[in-house]
DNA sequence: GTGAATGCAAACATTTTGCAGGGTG
DNA sequence: CACCCTGCAAAATGTTTGCATTCAC
């Protein structure tokens, strides 16, 4: 019975997580519920890419009775705020990620394991914006995925 | 009626295409059909970044009578082949480009009017080497795509 | 108490698949 | 003439929506 999830452990971006939420929530006067709060908890745990049915099924793990249509819901909610980014790496579905007070960052792909990992490299973004530039656009944002074969001992070459 | 898509206008690119294609038939054992040729063709005239569903009806407005599942399965093969590239631009659906012989290129895409316009730019690829070595990993393709608002004229700032 | 949130099921949109008939090599 | 390809409709997948009920403020 997980139960680290209800009040003392929470980390500091978890509150600031919390808190954010909340600021959204009342300026919108959208509502505080069992479920969303109970959603983030256990997304924040997760802390990594999920997808709408696996943070449906931890929730659940979790003694959480909540709908499919609820996480979806929630996460749409979280996205609009602002605080999670929707992400496709593999095709067909979606995952979702907490974005982090500070900062942007980008993707190295396991085709085998399906490892992801996040890198930022600010030499690649000066670039970027000088391409836009070329072209006179201006930029909001980008997704740069990088997709290969990590060299794990440990990564399973299927999947 | 559009006329021009049947013989003596095709380019070299669209001669080497169709040989590849060829190819890769002869080579899996698979067959040459109307319908195939006939979506190539209307695919290399279309020269866009193209959705199953645009080929479709851009086909049957060519005069092709050619079923959805058809698009699909022949875009698949071309995927498999190499030939095209599966990229998703804008959520839920899938829009497919032709791969030319010489280059890899990618994208900078205005939120407002949808423009696509292509890039390549060496020093970031290079970069995104060094990202991956740095990671053990070896790459083997990757994904960019700059979001941003372009400064036509005549850009439509709705859609 | 009013209006928003929930759970469920139905609706949706896109892509895939099973099957019977037709065409290619 | 074997086997691939096609068209159609049904299935599969992932996400959204309508509705009656429940709950937060």
């Amino acid at each position: 019975m997980k139960t680290t999830k209800t009040a003392s452990s929470k980390t500091d971006s978890h509150r600031w997580f919390t808190e954010e939420l909340s600021k959204h929530l009342a300026r919108k006067n959208l509502k505080q519920t069992k479920q969303r709060q109970a959603l983030i908890d256990v997304f924040i745990e997760l802390a990594t890419h999920v997808s709408a049915e696996e943070l449906h099924i931890a929730a659940r793990a979790a003694g959480l009775d909540v709908g499919l249509a609820t996480v979806y819901r929630t996460l749409n909610l979280l996205s609009d705020a602002g605080l999670v980014e929707q992400k496709q790496f593999s095709e067909g579905r979606f995952v979702y990620e907490i974005v982090e007070p500070g900062g942007h960052h980008d993707h190295l792909i396991c085709l085998d394991c399906g490892t992801v990992i996040e890198f930022a490299n600010d030499e690649i973004e000066r670039l970027q914006e000088k391409v836009a530039a070329k072209h006179q656009f201006k930029l909001t944002s980008h997704r740069l995925d990088l997709f290969g074969h990590c060299q794990k001992v440990n990564c399973d070459r299927r999947n």
